[in-house]
DNA sequence: GCTTATTGTGAACATGTGTTCACAATCGAC
DNA sequence: GTCGATTGTGAACACATGTTCACAATAAGC
């Protein structure tokens, strides 16, 4: 049973997307060549017909999920107006898109990140901070419109944001699911909200 | 140069340490069994006789982290009355440890755990929940004094105590050290104790 | 339809790493 | 000091995994 000829581009982009899948599933050590060769239908080698090495194929899902992370932002922008709608609907769909795609968290805090070339962990972080900065610009406008306190640092809030994320992966990963993370961004965006807003 | 025999109880507690520090300073995957016999100056298959596996190391290592973070809680409790300072104490303790040490963080959110048995990953889920606990019971003891407002739930505050903590040693990692962790915890903690403060 | 470039295959190779085992050196009990 | 138990050594093994390469099948251009 041979494997249909594919253009590579669109090979490239369905090895890339069954790669961020294996990893959603079992962690980023699953990402094989074997399995990910098997789950395209492939075998292993036919894989450097279309990235030269496994590190390509990590850096082309790193890729992926910066688009994902970003188009986030974007859209909450173009869907809402005031800043703590934008902010609450941009947790919501975070936080939504780690659980039901638990291998972005898995990726960014893997050791293969840490652990491999620096350009490979710069390349995280910058994605990271561009993040955190489209956050902090969001709760910056907020305070310039008068909706948020003006004594928070955007900055700050933002990371403290980011951090409620984290947890909500780390515990949901960690429990095997039990882990009601929707009911703790709830919760804790009640607070943080509260913590920013404009006293009434 | 042969290694000297050393009584068993004292080699696995050299092993495990050393284990600690090769992940602190390199990641999980540096913990191999070639790197960590020779840290220790022995050969490879001289740690089998001190542990059945290497799988044996790792868990010698998370009750290392265990002991150490429930520690904290505790030194935490003996030096400070007052709920807020226990916290911010805590909290101050907390990070100074991960930076010192960032090999707790990397072991934690590690594809070993994450992608082990289950058993390990139960193992660790226990840990943070004891901490996350005893960071709720602190908050409760401080609202309950009236030191702080009744309304945030313990359980919440405590977990984005905790993703203060985490965020500031992902960042840290990710920047090279170049991200001013201290600082970020003096400006987080300074809005998250707001937060919770009884009102004035 | 023929040619050429592209994509897929299978086997082999290199490497890193956990583990086992027979043997040697060393320590402790008597 | 002798003997048995404990600890260390070196070599070999098993296994997973990334990579290369010669060859086969297929698609695209003319």
């Amino acid at each position: 049973m041979r494997a249909p000829k594919t253009k590579t581009e669109i090979r490239r982009e369905q090895i890339a997307q069954v790669a961020l899948a294996l990893v959603a599933r079992h962690g980023l050590r699953a990402m094989n060549l074997a399995a990910l060769a098997g789950e395209v239908g492939v075998v292993p080698s036919a894989i450097y017909r279309h990235y030269p090495s496994k590190e390509a194929v990590l850096d082309a899902v790193l890729d992926l999920i910066r688009r994902r992370l970003l188009e986030n932002v974007e859209n909450v922008r173009r869907d809402f107006i005031s800043a703590r709608d934008r902010l609450d609907q941009l947790l919501r769909r975070h936080v939504d898109m780690i659980l039901h795609n638990q291998g972005i968290p898995r990726v960014v805090f893997s050791e293969e990140i840490f652990g491999g070339p620096p350009t490979r962990r710069r390349q995280v972080y910058q994605v990271i901070e561009d993040y955190l900065d489209r956050v902090a610009n969001l709760v910056r406008e907020g305070q310039e419109r008068g909706e948020f306190r003006p004594g928070p640092p955007p900055e700050t809030v933002a990371r403290m944001f980011l951090g409620l994320v984290q947890t909500a992966s780390v515990l949901r990963l960690m429990s095997d699911g039990a882990f009601d993370a929707a009911r703790y961004r709830e919760s804790a965006w009640e607070l943080l909200s509260e913590m920013i807003a404009a006293p009434t």
